[in-house]
DNA sequence: GCCGTTTTCGGCCCGACTGTTTTCAGTCG
């Protein structure tokens, strides 16, 4: 069983910084990485390693006597000995002070040790007083950069939802496909890879003149500032402070590069090592012959895995959680792809806070060819959307009388509030003249975890609730996820009969891809929803499709993916 | 410090750009 991973996050980020002292103290390299290995895998270790002794330690890829016996310390003792003795040679902000942009360990440590600098403030101070001056390896630019990184890191540019990098990326994409010489141009990176916030954006075109694509990328209105400059590679800064990158690879490199570029980092790392097994040397350019140097596949995705003795791995898989080793073992999920979508089964209208009116929603659904559509305006206890039950009522006339056009069917549902015991707007009976019910939590997002698990329990064996609707109520930089024990909340939808909800929007993408594969392995069902408020909203589902390709489902894990008699069977609950 | 179809020692992913270096180190992704 797949467990809550708090220990192991925790444990990652104590061996992350201990690297991150290793370095600027000034180990050797090769000691650093295996550290940064170590911290990776007990991250993504699938169990709670709370308890574990050295010997079970040991059992976790990259963690051998040395870590083992630092980690077990740390478990049983709350402190690593090693850690802290690295603690007491290095001050807490000259680690932060790696966190300048272009100021790495080597120079960081630079400056402590001539200058006793120990933090960002206090570097900027130096600067600023010329003491920086006559020191080796700072020259007047670097002061200049350094100040900047300074600056960009106070107005911490932080990570921005799908819903901004997604449409900036198309925009750019879109302009550079149009440069002439340009041959092929897509996006990379997490963006490509559908992660649920973006970093910096990552845009791979082929050229044989990359120069005329550098000036026309350097030149593009949304950008603000040009960080660094080449022939394969340029780095801009947007309006809005979110860094792309345009990487500029011959004709023939596409598929090499694109490969290398949709990362994450930790996969790459592994197909490099898969290649160099094979005596291959993989690298943005292809494959190569590692003693000759030699040039063997590098046009598609495709061949460059196929060479390495793989399956093409989808992109949203590509995180090294076990793909490498499913494409292995030949046991890749067939992903639910936006084509499997047959309808939406969250959606608003005009009748509570959506924008458009039933007519123009049910049309849209049409147009994008759904075979049904479910519309689900809010219950009465959200009082400010002042739903009545003569209202729904008259909704569902309405809505019956639109069934059938261009060949849609229309379910008539309600999204229902969770209150803080469970309980939801309408008694059963009135529930069960609703062809689905969605229940979602709107308020009270900090109960304590017992209360919020109970909550959620309650809701999914309520035998008229058929989805719980965004479960964690996160929103993307503003709100944190309820607190629950979502193994208890996973093990009622399983044996209830209850879907959870991948919210397509893009600042809640909620379930989130973890917990999706956790559930998921209780054997949960999924709906993947627009929750659209407007027309536009529907095309949002992409993005939960992202998502849910991320938590490695397959259409058979998602009920709007069902022909509708196998859906209505499911509506029903058992009962 | 970890690991092994190169196996108990010797290698560890790899290339681009910047700044200050006059041939390369540091940083980044």
């Amino acid at each position: 069983m797949i467990r809550m991973a708090r220990t192991n996050d925790d444990v990652a980020a104590v061996l992350e910084e201990y690297a991150d002292l290793l370095a600027i103290t000034g180990h050797e390299d090769f000691k650093i990485r295996v550290y940064q290995k170590a911290a990776r895998s007990i991250g993504a270790y699938p169990d709670d390693i709370a308890g574990y002794d050295a010997g079970a330690l040991r059992q976790i890829p990259n963690v051998g006597e040395s870590i083992a016996a630092k980690v077990a310390e740390y478990l049983s003792s709350g402190t690593m000995t090693k850690l802290e003795e690295l603690r007491g040679r290095v001050p807490a902000g000259v680690r932060a002070l790696t966190h300048i942009p272009t100021l790495g360990p080597k120079r960081a440590m630079e400056l402590h040790r001539h200058l006793g600098v120990d933090s960002p403030e206090r570097l900027e101070a130096a600067i600023q007083a010329g003491a920086l001056h006559g020191l080796p390896g700072f020259g007047p630019k670097t002061e200049e950069n350094l100040l900047h990184g300074i600056a960009l890191m106070r107005d911490a540019g932080e990570r921005v939802h799908l819903g901004v990098a997604m449409p900036l990326a198309e925009d750019v994409v879109a302009a550079l496909q149009a440069v002439h010489g340009c041959r092929r141009c897509d996006y990379a990176g997490s963006l490509r890879r559908m992660k649920d916030t973006i970093g910096d954006i990552d845009v791979l075109a082929t050229s044989n003149r990359p120069r005329v694509l550098m000036d026309a990328f350097a030149g593009l209105p949304q950008v603000s500032e040009v960080i660094v400059r080449g022939d394969k590679k340029t780095s801009v800064r947007t309006v809005q402070g979110l860094q792309v990158d345009l990487r500029v690879v011959p004709p023939d490199a596409w598929g090499a590069a694109m490969q290398y570029f949709t990362g994450a980092k930790a996969h790459n790392i592994r197909t490099r090592e898969i290649a160099l097994h094979h005596k291959l040397k993989l690298s943005e350019y292809g494959v190569f012959d590692a003693v000759t140097e030699e040039k063997i596949v590098s046009k598609t995705e495709e061949e460059v895995y196929r060479r390495l003795g793989l399956p093409w791995i989808p992109p949203t898989l590509r995180e090294d959680t076990g793909e490498i080793e499913a494409a292995l073992a030949g046991e890749l999920p067939e992903l639910v792809t936006e084509a499997d979508v047959r309808g939406d089964l969250h959606t608003h209208t005009d009748l509570t806070d959506g924008h458009a009116p039933l007519e123009d929603m049910v049309a849209a659904a049409a147009e994008r060819g759904y075979a049904y559509y479910a519309v689900t305006d809010h219950g009465p206890d959200l009082y400010m959307q002042q739903m009545t039950l003569d209202k729904a009522t008259a909704q569902r006339e309405r809505l019956r009388r639109l069934d059938g056009t261009a060949g849609l069917r229309l379910l008539h549902g309600i999204e229902l509030n969770i209150d803080p015991d469970g309980e939801v707007d309408w008694p059963p009976d009135v529930l069960a003249d609703f062809d689905l019910c969605v229940a979602s939590v709107h308020s009270h997002f900090d109960l304590p975890r017992a209360k919020t698990t109970r909550r959620l329990v309650r809701a999914a064996r309520n035998p008229r609730v058929n989805i719980i609707g965004h479960p964690s109520a996160r929103l993307i930089g503003r709100r944190p996820p309820i607190d629950a024990d979502w193994d208890q909340v996973f093990q009622a939808c399983a044996r209830s009969g209850t879907a959870l909800e991948i919210n397509a929007f893009p600042d809640r993408l909620d379930l989130a891809a973890e917990l999706i594969r956790r559930a998921r392995s209780y054997g949960v069902r999924f709906a993947v929803d627009s929750d659209a408020h407007a027309i536009g909203h529907l095309a949002n589902i992409r993005y939960g499709i992202g998502t849910a390709q991320r938590g490695w489902l397959t259409a058979e894990d998602v009920i709007n993916t069902w022909p509708l008699d196998r859906l209505t069977a499911f509506l029903r609950k058992n009962r």
